[in-house]
DNA sequence: TAAAATCCCATAAAAAACCATAAAATAATT
DNA sequence: AATTATTTTATGGTTTTTTATGGGATTTTA
C-alpha cells in the first residue's frame, strides 16, 4: 500500500460531499474496497481514515491479542462499532457522515492529513493550532531530536 | 540504494520545475516510485530530501513503536503532514511546493546537498553562510583539529 | 411519496505529459 | 594529446490529461 502524505484541504459541497485527494486515493488503488473507512478519533477532535485492508488487519491484531484483555475488548468494540465504509463516487468523492463531521467541528472546509498508514480529517483552524503546539512539545520532549537520519 | 554525494546548483524554470541533479537520480534508480519526497526541515531553514522506501520505513517503525506514544504522535503529526511526494518528470524534473520554496527562501537558484543517505536542498547564499558558521563552530569545538583552509 | 442517496454530465484550474534544444559531459578517433 | 562524434543533462515552451467542484436526473429507501 502507498503512504498518506502531505496535506491537502477541499471543500464540502451543498450535498455534503467531498473530493478524497487523488494522492491518497492513489494510495489505494490496489485495494479490493473503492473507498476509505472513517472513524471518530479517540484522542482528538478529528476523523481517522484508513483503508479497508488495514480495518481487517487491526481486527486480526485484535484477535491475536487474547480475548481476556477487557481494555483491548473495549478499545474494538468501540472502533469496529464506530468505523464507517465510505465508498468513492465516479469523481472520488465520498460523503463525511454528519457525526464525524460534528465530532471534527467541520462544516465547509476539511484539512485531509496524511500519517503515513493512515490519515487524518481536520478542520483547517484546528489543525493549525494542534500542529504549534505539537512543534512545541516535540521541541520540550526531544531537544537533540534527529529526524531524518 | 546509493549514496547522495556532492552539491549541484540548478535553477528554477518560470513553471517551478527544477531538474534534481543526475547523480541523485541514479541513486534512486531501483526504486518503486520514481521522485523523492521533500519536507521541511525542522532544524534549518532548508528543504530535506529522501527517497520513498525511506520514508516507509519511517511509516512502518511508526506502527510498531504503539498508538498511544504521546511523542511518536507529534512527530508522524509533523512528518507525515508535510512530506510531500514528488514524481520526476521524463526529464528527471520536480516542482517544490511553494510553501517549502518559502521555508528555503529559494527563488531562481538552488542548492542540492548530499547528506548520504539523504538530501537537502538549500538556497545556495544562505548555505555558504552555515557552512562558514559551521567551520567557525568546529574549531572552536575542537582546537587541536587541524582543517587546512 | 417525500427524502435521501446515487448516477450522470459539465467545466475551470491545476497538474502531468509531450516535444524541442543548447550546453555539458563522455566516448571514440585521429 | 587534440579533435571529433555521441550521449546525457538541464532547461524551455506547448498540449493534453487529471482533478476538484458544481448541478440536474434518476434511483433507492424509509
Amino acid at each position: 500500500m502507498g503512504l498518506f502524505l502531505s496535506s491537502y484541504e477541499n471543500r464540502l459541497d451543498t450535498k455534503g460531499r467531498i473530493s478524497v485527494p487523488a494522492a491518497f486515493r492513489s494510495a489505494l488503488n490496489n485495494e479490493n474496497f473503492s473507498g476509505v473507512v472513517l472513524y471518530r478519533s479517540f484522542t482528538h477532535n478529528c476523523i481517522e481514515g484508513l483503508s479497508m485492508s488495514r480495518m481487517e488487519k487491526m481486527a486480526n491484531a485484535t484477535d491475536k491479542m487474547g480475548v481476556f484483555d477487557n481494555d483491548l475488548d473495549d478499545l474494538s468494540a468501540l472502533l469496529f462499532a464506530d468505523a464507517r465504509p465510505l465508498n468513492f463516487d465516479v469523481t472520488g468523492r465520498i460523503v463525511i457522515p454528519a457525526e464525524l463531521l460534528k465530532h471534527a467541528n467541520i462544516t465547509d472546509t476539511a484539512l485531509f492529513v496524511g500519517r503515513g498508514n493512515s490519515f487524518q480529517i481536520w478542520n483547517p483552524d484546528d489543525f493549525e493550532k494542534i500542529q504549534k503546539t505539537s512543534m512545541t512539545n516535540l521541541r520540550k520532549a526531544r531537544p537533540s531530536l534527529k529526524i531524518a537520519e
